[in-house]
DNA sequence: TATCTGATATTTGTCAAACCTATATTTAAA
DNA sequence: TTTAAATATAGGTTTGACAAATATCAGATA
């Protein structure tokens, strides 16, 4: 192995590997696609076992940064990155931060209408047939009175999404993949047995009118319509969450 | 093990393990700080041999949601989420996302502005005197004319962190963690060279004076004008570039 | 000749048993 | 009572083997 002693010092062979083998990748120097050594070969080179090395592998697979094929041509090759496999990993560990108490409701409510204000505004620039159709998909969807409701909270998300997708920027898209996935569901799963589906839907069809019509004042408006109601039906939660904690301990 | 069998036929018994234990820490079946059972016990259990079950654990390891201790009283312990770690996750795909071209500049510029106006406006209502003085002491590092350019990107970065932790927001701090790891870093990379610090280190000094007087305009503005001048620094750069090609292409 | 079939080689996936290393606890000695 | 050594328990690593998937190629068959 080429490391130093004091490198390996502190346990984790295989972690080292892990880091070795993925700075490789992040600064190019194995590219997308490429295929990596055998395992026979990375443990033969890094003077280690091949378990060691497939642990290695494995921290790299559950990063999305390799997949491997068995066979002749196959082996573990560089994955090219998609911000899908990324939104993955976003949500599990915002979800986990949300689920331990880490942010509270009203924070996240001032978070999602900061950020989906930005990206009504772009939207009204950027959005196309495509992206107004979904939008209008969806909102068919929400009217159904049939839809149980998590299926009305998962057109939610796409609605939000479709929203997103229609500012044409990727960057924007990226950072709020942590708002589509994590802070839309959180909020919806606090807040959606109190709030009422036809107010959501109105807001969602006027947010679509307003980007269809280019009215970036209004679209902004509908948004912080929309968000307000949320907030005031989690108080509302709260609210109903509290008295009944009062009668129980009355009685 | 209580996997179905056409759970279990497309290979990846430690992937499929991995999933499980994963979703009884999303779902609150394992709470924070818990210990799993010894790692021969969870062999047992799910019927596969030690070595899978690692390389299972491994997996979950790379997602900081565990962490293992040698010795009696030692085990893998669901590890509590911290946003720290989440960000070296985010960061590292991002980056790669940035580094094959999935975004051009002109992109990530817009998403900075729009993303880091939002900050400005709640930093100046909710920025206290750490946050400030940070701010300051990173905008006196950047004066020092004997720093390295990658001390100066260093600090830069430092400095909008402090601006993004002066807005008091937990889930925008996650947000804008990939615009701090990973947009603004790229960012500089690419125009750092064309451009001068003394007017960068300006309209830092700018911003900082106008959360000092909570003067929301005057901070916008000011981060405005850095963002435009950084968009100029790059286009120079790329004139320069082509310029440079051209001659190339004469001689 | 063309095509299908099966043997073969290569590579990852899994397993088993052992040993090494770190560490908390217990025991024994100073 | 304090300190030092033995011990038990856990993860960390190695060796060696076999299983499963799959591309390739030789040979049989139409």
């Amino acid at each position: 192995m080429n490391l130093r002693y004091d490198e390996v010092v502190r346990s984790g062979i295989a972690k080292q590997v892990a880091e070795n083998i993925k700075s490789a990748i992040l600064d190019g120097r194995l590219k997308i696609d490429e295929r990596l050594p055998t395992e026979e070969d990375l443990a033969r080179s890094f003077g280690i076992s091949r378990p060691t090395v497939r642990e290695a592998l494995k921290r790299l697979a559950a990063q999305n940064l390799i997949h491997s094929r068995r066979g002749p041509l196959g082996g573990n090759f560089v994955m090219r990155p998609d911000p899908e496999g990324l939104s993955k990993a976003i949500t599990g560990a915002a979800t986990l931060l949300v689920g331990i108490g880490a942010f509270d409701i009203d924070e996240i409510i001032v978070a999602r209408l900061e950020t989906e204000t930005i990206c009504c505004r772009l939207a009204c620039e950027n959005r196309n047939e495509e992206g107004l159709q979904a939008m209008a998909a969806e909102i068919a969807l929400q009217r159904d009175q049939d839809i149980s409701d998590e299926d009305f909270c998962a057109s939610d998300v796409r609605f939000h999404r479709a929203l997103v997708d229609s500012t044409g920027n990727g960057p924007l898209k990226l950072m709020m993949y942590i708002v589509i996935e994590s802070f839309i569901p959180i909020t919806n799963m606090i807040v959606f047995r109190v709030r009422e589906r036809r107010q959501v839907v109105a807001f969602h069809q006027r947010i679509h009118e307003a980007l269809s019509n280019r009215d970036v004042g209004e679209a902004t408006a509908a948004l912080t319509n929309l968000l307000a109601y949320v907030r005031d039906s989690y108080n509302a939660a709260l609210d109903a969450r509290s008295r009944r904690a009062n009668e129980q301990a009355q009685s």
